[in-house]
DNA sequence: TCTCCTCGAGATCT
DNA sequence: CTCGAGGAGA
C-alpha cells in the first residue's frame, strides 16, 4: 500500500519526514477501565510493518456481561503469497487463502460486527493500525472506537513477570491455549486473561486506575537533604550558603550536586530567594518553553544581583571548581 | 502543589 | 507505544 511515509518540504529548503503514525488522527482513547461488555479482536498479518504488509486473517468475539455473545472470523487473500516464515508461524497457508475474500470484502462485515464496542487486545496498537489503515484506504471510515490494551493492563498488575507476551500471561494465569497465532484462538485467549485479571479487581475501574496514579512527591524537596558529616570547615565559601541550581547538570544529578553543597555546610532551595547566595546553572538547551535563553529563575537572580544582594551565578564547571579548591 | 514539557530506555505485535 | 525521571512555570 501507499501510505508509509509523509515527506515535507519546510520554507526554510529542509526536508521533514513524518511516519504514518500522524495520520491516525481520528483513533480512540486508550482506556483504563474493566468493562463487562466489549469486543475482542485480532489479525494475522505478513509482517509487522502496516505500510507495507496485509491483513491475512481477522477474528473477533462479542462479550456481553463477561459471556461469549458471538464471534467473528475470515481469512483475507492478500495480494501477493505469504512468505515461508508467516506459513509456519500462523499455520496459514497460501492454499488456504486462494479462495479468501479479499480485504475489501471483509472490512464492512467486520464493522458491523464490532459497532462501536470497547475495543480489547494484546499490545492492540498493533491490529488497530493495521485496521485503521485498511479501513481508511479501501473505505474511506476512521476506526475511532476506544480500546483497551491488555498488554498495558499487566504490566501494571504483573510487574515482575519476565516478559509480558500473550503467551507468557496465559501460563502465568493458569490458561490453556491452543491455536496460537491464529486471529479466534488468540481472541479467546485474549479474553480469558482479561477476565481473570478483571475479576481481581471486581471489573471496579477506579480500582484498577488507582495504580496509575503517581501523585507522590515527584518532586523532591532538596531542603530535606542532610549532611553526611558534622566536621565542617567554616571558612569554605559554601559554607552557611544558600545555593539553588537552574537547568539541567551534565555531570551529577540535582541530588548528587546538591549532596555535595550540604556536604560542605550549605544549604539548598528549590527557588531563589532574598537569601540565595549562589545560582548555579545548568545547560537548557533541550528546555523549549525558554525563550530568550534564561530561565525564571535566571531573571530573577540578576534582578536580585542588581538591588545589591550576595548572590553570584556560576557556571556548573566554576560550581565543581569552587567545591574541590577551597577545601 | 499542579500541569505540561522533553528525553531515554524498554517491549510487543506478524 | 508507554513509562519514569527530571525540570520549568504558575
Amino acid at each position: 500500500m501507499s501510505f508509509g511515509i509523509t515527506i515535507i518540504i519546510n520554507e526554510d529548503g529542509t526536508i521533514e519526514i513524518r511516519n504514518n503514525k500522524s495520520i491516525h488522527r481520528a483513533k480512540g482513547k486508550n482506556l483504563i477501565e474493566l468493562p463487562c461488555d466489549y469486543t475482542v479482536i485480532d489479525v494475522e498479518t505478513t509482517g509487522l510493518d502496516p505500510s507495507y504488509d496485509e491483513i491475512i486473517e481477522i477474528g473477533a468475539i462479542k462479550v456481553r456481561n463477561n459471556e461469549i455473545n458471538s464471534q467473528f472470523s475470515s481469512l483475507v487473500k492478500p495480494s501477493r503469497p505469504i512468505d515461508e516464515f508467516i506459513e509456519n508461524l500462523t499455520g496459514i497457508t497460501n492454499e488456504m487463502l486462494k479462495n479468501a475474500p479479499s480485504i475489501k470484502e471483509v472490512l464492512p462485515q467486520f464493522i458491523d460486527f464490532i459497532n462501536d464496542d470497547i475495543l480489547l487486545g494484546h499490545n492492540i496498537h498493533f491490529d488497530i493500525n493495521f485496521l485503521y489503515d485498511n479501513l481508511d484506504f479501501y473505505l474511506d471510515y476512521k476506526l475511532s472506537n476506544n480500546f483497551i490494551d491488555l498488554m498495558r493492563l499487566t504490566r501494571k498488575v504483573y510487574p515482575n513477570l519476565e516478559n509480558h507476551k500473550l503467551v507468557t500471561i496465559a501460563e502465568f494465569l493458569n490458561i490453556n491455549i491452543e491455536n496460537h497465532h491464529r486471529s479466534l484462538a488468540d481472541c479467546l485467549t485474549t479474553h480469558k486473561c482479561y477476565q481473570v485479571l478483571a475479576r481481581q479487581f471486581n471489573y471496579d475501574s477506579k480500582l484498577l486506575k488507582s495504580l496509575w496514579r503517581t501523585h507522590i512527591s515527584k518532586s523532591l524537596d532538596l531542603r530535606n537533604i542532610t549532611a553526611e558529616t558534622n566536621n565542617f570547615n567554616t571558612d569554605h565559601p559554601l559554607y552557611n550558603k544558600y545555593c539553588v541550581f537552574t537547568g539541567k547538570l551534565e555531570k551529577l544529578t540535582r541530588k548528587e550536586a546538591a549532596q555535595l553543597v550540604v556536604n560542605l555546610g550549605g544549604k539548598c532551595q528549590n527557588n531563589i530567594t532574598k537569601q540565595t547566595n549562589f545560582l548555579i546553572v545548568g545547560n537548557f538547551d533541550y528546555c523549549s518553553n525558554i525563550k530568550g535563553g534564561k530561565s525564571s529563575k535566571l531573571k530573577k537572580a540578576e534582578k536580585l544581583i542588581l538591588q545589591g544582594q550576595d548572590l553570584q551565578i556560576l557556571s556548573e564547571n566554576t560550581f565543581y571548581d569552587l567545591v574541590l579548591n577551597n577545601e
